[in-house]
DNA sequence: GATGTTAACTTAACAATGTTAATTTTATTT
DNA sequence: AAATAAAATTAACATTGTTAAGTTAACATC
């Protein structure tokens, strides 16, 4: 009801506050169920007033994915701290893959719907930051790993690596999120299916024991 | 504009001619060209008349999936009449990577959107049945090598495996189509990824040769 | 202190879309 | 020729994203 200025953190405040509703009404009540009238009246203001801080539908969707992009990787964050480079490793794509089937909803906005690229403007996230960046993150650990020497000696590249493992992990996940429930395929567990894909990355990249 | 009586023959027709439309608009115009006034424009028919022959939009889009899907399992055929079960493991994962990357919107409708369970009833397509089954294919692929002696000694469960291997080309795939064009991520070229996939993952099931 | 200005917000309204109800058209049957 | 019913269409509704047109109230200015 109060109309005059505003602060620029009072404004923010409102940001998040629509955010943090919209993204309750993903988990609460499912992905169709987020419509401009149904955040506006959780954060008892008219549909419209979300334009007033947002451009439009996606931009609020763009900033669901930061604010899950920023928790995913203070979620991992904490993995960083292992000391052994493999165990590490192993650990990061567990923790990754827990994070995808705890949130799926969020899962699929974030890497399985196409969005307009990211643009360095629109997004606060900082890029190749070890607090805010999963995949930075992710490089870091297959790079200390290739550092220790552990990978198989024709494997050069740390960064396709990096894309390799994700793509994998990636696939069980997203399989599981869209395809579990099909009972076409006669689904193996998902946690057999997720070690058994560390399994095979893992013998498949590191070095045998006798090399 | 002819009314009266129809053939089953010419219901199925025009069913028919509604997917064919509704899949063609997915490739020229995209995605969100898809709808029930559109498909109809293209057709000469109003709207509604969908109605007559589909229950509603979802049941068109699973009418195509099935479309793809049975596209897909004949695409995949051929392959299997290679020799070596190996070299037909291989062949099978880059040709279904090649139909994922050539199709992408057809892939995301067929393995990165939600859909309700499949019901034997709504579907024509048969299970188990290696002309129309892709899945099932993979799996006789799979089995094959097993049989053949080539996984490791200690892997015993072909149908883990089948998933496993169609996880990691569905991770590559599913990355490459959402988050190609992404500047966040130095993406390798797909095709360095692909193979890099196919590599660890014979790598990692294949027997070693001194074994 | 009245008046005007402007940010914040709301209500009206529009266009697009999925879908249902009512209506029309017309081939076949009687 | 009239009746019937399938096939199709037009009208119409509800929902949604979004824009345009008001409305309200805090502040500045005279």
């Amino acid at each position: 009801m109060p109309p005059k200025p505003k602060t620029e953190q009072e404004r923010e405040q409102l940001r998040t506050l629509i955010i943090d509703n919209a993204r309750d009404l993903f988990v609460s009540k499912g992905i169709e169920a987020v419509t401009m009238r149904e955040i506006a009246k959780r954060i008892g203001y008219s549909a419209t007033s979300i334009y007033l801080h947002f451009a439009d539908k996606e931009a609020v969707l763009r900033a669901i994915c930061d604010t899950d992009f920023l928790k995913l990787a203070t979620t991992l964050k904490e993995i960083l701290s292992i000391e052994d480079p493999v165990a590490r490793m192993v650990a990061f794509g567990e923790g990754y893959a827990k994070f995808a089937l705890a949130f799926p909803n969020h899962y699929r906005l974030m890497f399985m719907t196409p969005h307009l690229p990211y643009s360095q403007e629109q997004s606060d996230l900082q890029r190749n930051n070890a607090e805010q960046d999963a995949y930075f993150q992710l490089k870091m650990v297959v790079h200390d790993v290739y550092a220790a020497g552990g990978f198989k000696s024709e494997l050069h590249d740390a960064e396709l690596i990096a894309q390799t493992i994700w793509a994998a992990i990636h696939g069980v996940c997203a399989l599981q999120i869209i395809m579990a429930q099909d009972d076409w395929v006669e689904w193996r567990p998902i946690d057999t299916r997720l070690s058994m894909m560390q399994q095979l990355m893992l013998s498949g990249l590191l070095k045998e024991k006798n090399e």
